[in-house]
DNA sequence: TTGCAAAATGTTACCGGTAACATGAGGGCT
DNA sequence: AGCCCTCATGTTACCGGTAACATTTTGCAA
């Protein structure tokens, strides 16, 4: 029903229509084999004229390449799609700069269906992310013996080779150290859930800052989410009762606890609470409208170069290269803004 | 280097084992048709022990159709990603359910640049999305006769046959409606671009529930932004010198600008000002945590209906489906909140 | 039993490329 | 001139499936 002639251009036309064979046209647009400079000048002009391109389905069958990356992320881990993106964006930066796209699973993949098992012999391998993982998308994989890098924790090492996770524990203990050189002694930690490898890295953090300055950390000023405890609520009450001058807090939910705190209380941030935040999205990073915007001092996970350098490691994998680490710790931002100041008066 | 034994098993190995031709396996897999119960039994148990995976690059080679779609965005336009992930959510689970996949793009696809033009021999159909498109990735689709839709916005139209916008005129004329039924009268709108399809139309749609209740607006009650004048951050001047009983205003930014104003003005929300919002981030969904977290009366895109009709929309245009309409306008979420009530003193 | 249509299965060619090997033309050296 | 080597190009087979057609088997009525 469609004419040759409307038809997509393929190698053989363009042969014919250069006068030779189709290897030589194959060697034309792969440029890696030598072609007469006249020779080759003719087969370019065929491929200009019929407007043609390389059918990457064939090419990659007979040449078992597909050059696309899988990524894969559950949809009832995003809190934050914000993450997600970000990660994206970052993998699919990297990609494209080596020749690879992506394709995007947002289900484990099962043997049972092969509507999702199919895929993956699309991809030649697959950046994981998202909060829980499967237990199922891992042993596919493995099964498959399909490349793959986690993003985002490192506790699944004993599985992967490959992880790409922030470096909490520096971070936190930068960012305590930042509060101790500032003269504060009572740093409370309104930190997240307390068996959450995240969160416990970003205690350990804490505890280090204190350790490295010759202190000993007050216990009672950690509030955490233990499993079917949610203390976050608590975080208002808490501050309210401890009165530390400073607070490291996790997150929307208790930055907004924090400042409900400090308009209960009456005290102000920052001249009475320095508070340093981890992980607020878009809209909060500020203070608030009242206070003309001032920024907070925060950490953030570098999300964008946590996609970009899984994606990096996991072609590298797929290239062959030797990889020195399996593993890559990034460093996270520490954006000093204006909500930290020294304690009114000073601390022993 | 790797024996027959280890290598992925294909379909001439499966037939191999099962003593029938390849034929016969392919129909066994493809399940359209006829073959005798106990061959198709022992061909099952072929494909099962080989844990065999019908190869999808060979499968498209052959069969010329791949179940990719693609999905493009400009990363440049998207100051929300939550607009994004659910775009991209509601096409992954359309597609998923119909079988197919989404391949992702950030970059418009161009004739020069190889890598790019080239993916697109494994999408069947794009759908496109972001804010502002770039007239290459229009004009590419419609030479290389590519089936695309566009997401979010209809003013394009002239190129695409299909398209999937929110009905921004009817959503905006409802909860106009909403308030003018409330008793309200001095409504403000505080719009977005005077110049962009989306936010003309919300004004179309504010000023049409005026007609339909026999009122006419007051044309100093709108403010919007004009080309070259930000007239947003204006809003607080303009309501402490307006004084309407209710204000409708768009997205983050102007909702802090009214709850600013509330604050210098000393009036309160919703008491002497009811406020209806569009489009508000997650975390700005609430009137503030000092208020108990009263859930703001607000106007919402359906963005994953967006992206899910916008990838069924594609999908039937692939099935060769005759296609009724070719655009879908798809209502706007009014979600009641708390921060709308009649106003004080009635008004004439 | 024969005949014949329907059901089950096999054969061949092809999708659009690439790898591996084969061939042929030209150039330099003895 | 004869030889060998290199460079340019062609040939064949194959990647792993499916479409279209060919062939064999089966079931059932005459």
């Amino acid at each position: 029903m469609i004419s040759e002639e409307t038809r997509k251009p393929n190698i053989s036309r363009v042969a014919r229509l250069a006068g030779v064979s189709k290897m030589t046209v194959s060697r034309v647009i792969n440029g890696n084999s030598a072609v007469a400079p006249d020779t080759r000048e003719r087969v370019l002009q065929a491929v200009e004229q019929l407007r043609f391109r390389p059918n990457l389905l064939a090419r990659s069958l007979a040449g078992s390449r597909t050059r696309i990356l899988g990524l894969q992320f559950h949809e009832d881990a995003a809190p934050n799609p914000r993450f997600f993106y970000d990660i994206l964006l970052g993998a699919q930066y990297e990609a494209h700069v080596q020749g690879y796209d992506l394709l995007f699973f947002s289900q484990p993949p099962s043997r049972e269906d092969p509507r999702s098992a199919i895929r993956f012999d699309l991809v030649e391998g697959v950046i994981c992310t998202g909060g829980t993982f499967n237990m199922n998308s891992i042993e596919f994989m493995e099964q498959e013996r399909l490349p793959y890098v986690i993003v985002g924790r490192r506790d699944w090492k004993q599985f992967s080779p490959y992880f790409c996770a922030p470096d909490y524990v520096t971070g936190y203990q930068e960012a305590t150290s930042y509060l101790l050189d500032m003269g504060h002694r009572r740093i409370a930690f309104c930190g997240g859930k307390a068996h959450f490898e995240a969160d416990i890295d970003k205690r350990e953090g804490y505890l280090r800052a204190f350790e490295a300055h010759g202190l000993a950390p007050d216990p009672t000023l950690i509030l955490m989410d233990e499993p079917g405890r949610e203390r976050a609520s608590q975080t208002e009450a808490f501050l309210l009762e401890k009165r530390p001058t400073a607070v490291i807090s996790h997150g929307d939910e208790v930055w907004n606890l924090v400042k409900s705190a400090a308009r209960k209380g009456k005290f102000s941030i920052p001249g009475d609470l320095s508070v340093l935040c981890f992980g607020l999205s878009e809209g909060m990073q500020m203070l608030g409208a009242s206070r003309g915007y001032a920024p907070l001092t925060r950490l953030e996970a570098p999300v964008f170069e946590m996609g970009r350098q899984s994606a990096k490691m996991l072609i590298s994998w797929l290239d062959g290269e030797e990889m020195k680490q399996r593993g890559i710790f990034l460093p996270l931002d520490f954006i000093k803004g204006d909500s930290c100041v020294p304690p009114r008066s000073p601390q022993k």
